[in-house]
DNA sequence: TTCCGGATCAATGTATACACGTACTTCATC
DNA sequence: GATGAAGTACGTGTATACATTGATCCGGAA
């Protein structure tokens, strides 16, 4: 079998694991439809062990459900299930800031955050923001609530903004392509990149409460853009996952 | 084989899956050590599949990490690791009582909350609590929690506080026996129960804040609990997990 | 004596065969 | 014609054999 050079270096189950979370994201395996085992063994080209064990990890990560009598079927979410998600992980976040505040944080640990933020300024000042300066901003926003988290220096917790940020339309990077057509977008970004200072300010000032309130506020920024992603579902490729919400209307 | 009655209902993987969390939580795998599929198949009596599969769930289920070059140990656990645990517990837990009271609850919905907190009235109001009301408070108490978790009817927050939970050192109940034999038992339960009914009082009033508050601080008392029982490491057979963690002096 | 390299062994990753349970379809009877 | 029961087929749960990778130990050379 000709294997792309990438895919030899992985072992099966992570294959399988990767190619039925890109079938599940772009849509092409609907929500509420039953996972055949069999069906997967042949679109992975892996056997049923490894196919067996991505299902698993996929159901743990949130995107599949387990039938009580055998197999997955694809998840599916309300709005409200996704606007959850995401208040989830800005709460999770703000516990992790409001950490990282009250226990202080050294200003050589806070040099990369500072260094990210900085970074992130370069791309919001211009004048017009172009579509690989978003594409820019979505790495280095990762980057920043990344850092942001293990300045918490809370393994538990780490772990805990891991997983619900796992969910593409609840991770912090989630909106940021979808809204990058919109002509709110760049008006979004600077207050966005706003509250990113902030939360650094308060880190540094040890202002716990400051820093967790502003962490949860900042995730509410991506439940805006939900919704006017689903009040006008044009740029629906722009998301991995929104095929998983279902709307009223469906 | 001679299988127990309860043993042939369920799968290979289930059973797998509660004999080595078993083992895990009475310390009969020690924290860092490598478990080995072989040695789990015998214990166990499974065969390598389920068993592969219960590994990997118990990993996902935090009582496992996995080794990068395959296999996996028994985690260990610092104080700080079980105090942020217990933290994040009652910040998910806090966020669902504060989904409750701003969405608002019927009275027919909270009808069973406080059903339970009257049967654990009927126990706290004793003068002398016997083991066996204290091994009661346990069921009453995790049921309280389970209930006004639910009353967020959020099912991703619902799956992630029974995630946050699922640690026994971490879950709502997991110090209330420890504490049993305390000076301070009596009282700590009546400040517990007293949280109980503030919170049910907050959703009630829609006072999504103090509900939030309440339950935050209502974990807090699990820390109190965590630090008196490290302190006098008398009673470690009345939390399973506690040999997880080590402590300064291991 | 120490370090590097190769070989052997063990443990995990993978594949497949088999068994059991469930669901669906068909036939018979009411 | 409809309903119930039985049989068949499909799909998952389990077991085991095989392959592959990583670790350890021994030997030789510097």
């Amino acid at each position: 079998m000709a294997e792309r050079d990438s895919d030899r270096c992985v072992s099966q189950t992570v294959r399988a694991q990767l190619r039925l979370r890109d079938l599940i994201l772009s849509g092409d395996l609907r929500p509420g439809e039953r996972i055949s085992e069999l069906q997967a063994v042949e679109t992975t080209g892996a056997s049923r062990t490894p196919v067996r064990m991505a299902l698993v990890r996929l159901e743990e990560e949130g995107l599949l459900e387990a039938i009580p009598s055998g197999g997955f079927t694809v998840k599916a979410f309300s709005e409200r299930d996704v606007l959850d998600s995401i208040e989830l992980r800005g709460t999770l976040e703000g516990l992790a800031a409001r950490f990282a505040a009250e226990r202080g944080v050294s200003s050589r640990d806070l040099e990369p955050l500072k260094g990210c933020r900085e970074e992130i300024d370069g791309l919001v000042q211009q004048d017009r923001i172009s579509i690989e300066a978003f594409s820019s901003y979505v790495t280095l926003n990762a980057r920043f609530h990344a850092l942001l988290t293990e300045l918490s220096r809370s393994p538990p917790l780490i772990r805990q903004v891991d997983r619900a940020s796992a969910l593409p339309f609840a991770s912090p990077s989630g909106f940021v392509m979808t809204q990058s057509e919109l002509p709110q977008a760049h008006e979004t970004l600077l207050i966005a990149q706003d509250q990113h200072r902030v939360v650094i300010d308060a880190i540094e000032n040890r202002e716990g409460t400051r820093a967790e309130a502003i962490m949860r506020e900042h995730a509410r920024l991506a439940s805006r853009n939900l919704r006017l992603v689903l009040k006008n579902k044009t740029h629906s490729d722009l998301l991995p996952g929104l095929a998983l919400i279902r709307t009223a209307g469906d």
